[in-house]
DNA sequence: GACGTTATTATGTATATACATATTATGTCA
DNA sequence: TGACATAATATGTATATACATAATAACGTC
């Protein structure tokens, strides 16, 4: 008991976790101080202290100066999933990943662009469109935007080894970004290279990243309606 | 320097989220050991460590015993978003809500379904059906089923008051799910209740949860095309 | 009783220390 | 040289202690 027992803020984090999922802590209940739940798991209170804050950020308990920490009343539990680059998600899934570049230009961005990142209208950027394939089969159309003023060195880039996906991650830092999803149908040309029906249904995410006062690039990416993004909590 | 200087892990976290950013830590390179950033930084070891285990947790650091600590190559970073309870969504995004309740029985579950859950084939289940309303248009159509056995007490309720998701979230625990979102075209059955075209694009959202060994209920949350869910990160 | 001040209290954070654990590097022996 | 045991090392975790901070409760004044 001395030496094996030390208790494990992962332990006391799953005996929490279970006394609220079976109700032992009712929802909306304040339950015991640190200092009590560190003399009834034996432990220190900064052990206690980190399995308490751990659920907190899971949005199962509210925590509150002096007030205590009480059950959530409604568990607006996070839902957390990866956004990995896409040739990982293909390759993860079993698939053979391809992609094929679709053009790769200067142009003046449509002010749908240039509003969503922030910049000045019919600025010149950089036009980037591929698409990627998993075991053949149409994937996800990308669909990119970069300022070219937070990344000029991707001015010369051909893309014929590495996708703007990846270019991007490795070469280009940022900070921050908005993601955005959504469904539509199939416009005629993205139907046409997704290789689905016009007006068929497709899944459609939006990313603008930047750092600070500077937007980097926008993506729109979009998936065949087969398509499906999982995540477990 | 004494007294206020007391470096604070949030601060080392931003300050090393910008080294991360802005490349002077570059993707893939071993950053310093903890010992050495609680010099650099003039704190305890603990500090730094509790700043370097939450970029690991954001995924922008990966970290292995006696390897040591570096930036993660490709930033598979992960994207939480809340999924707060229907009514709440609503009313944040300044929408009056309401819901009207479509249909509430018990009937034998369809194969889709108890597959889904695990459950056998045919078995009786409460099927609720409802539309919840944002300033009077539909918002979301909600089709669920619900495991009577693990939660018999729902057989009575009326849901002329509170919501199935309400009724639920406040009665029923719960501690995994599976979130599944994706877009589909609307069938003519959903179409009429979301009071859009047949064949409009629809953006889906599936639930099952459960705890250990016994699911609880399934849900087919079905949006108009207008929907967005958006997260930062 | 309304209102502002002060005490109290639960959580939040920092620190020094100690030990645990995983993994790599090293050294030894066949 | 190769296999295997051993040492070295960076991170992981626990603990006692101390102080910070936010929010409530208690109190006293007018």
């Amino acid at each position: 008991m001395t030496a094996t027992a030390r208790k494990s803020f992962h332990a006391i984090k799953a005996e929490m976790a279970r006394r609220i999922a079976e109700r032992v802590w009712a929802p909306g209940a304040l339950i015991p101080g640190e200092e009590v739940l560190s003399v009834e798991f034996g432990c220190a209170r900064a052990t206690v202290n980190r399995a308490l804050q751990e659920l907190a950020r899971g949005g199962v308990l509210v925590r509150k100066r002096k007030a205590g920490t009480r059950v959530a009343l409604h568990p607006m539990r996070e839902a957390r999933f990866v956004i990995p680059i896409i040739r990982q998600e293909i390759e993860t899934k079993g698939g053979k990943y391809q992609f094929k570049l679709l053009s790769n230009q200067v142009e003046k961005a449509p002010a749908s662009i240039t509003q969503r990142m922030g910049l000045t209208k019919g600025k010149e950027m950089l036009h980037v469109r591929c698409l990627h394939l998993s075991d053949g089969k149409a994937y996800q159309y990308e669909d990119r935007w970069v300022n070219l003023d937070a990344v000029p060195s991707i001015r010369g880039e051909t893309f014929e080894t590495i996708s703007p996906n990846e270019w991007l991650v490795t070469h280009s830092p940022f900070s921050q970004a908005e993601i955005v999803f959504h469904a539509d149908v199939a416009g005629a040309e993205e139907a046409d290279i997704l290789g689905v029906a016009e007006k068929d249904a497709v899944f459609i995410v939006e990313r603008v990243t930047f750092v600070p006062q500077k937007p980097i690039t926008f993506v729109r990416m979009i998936h065949p309606s087969s398509h499906r993004m999982v995540t477990q909590l």
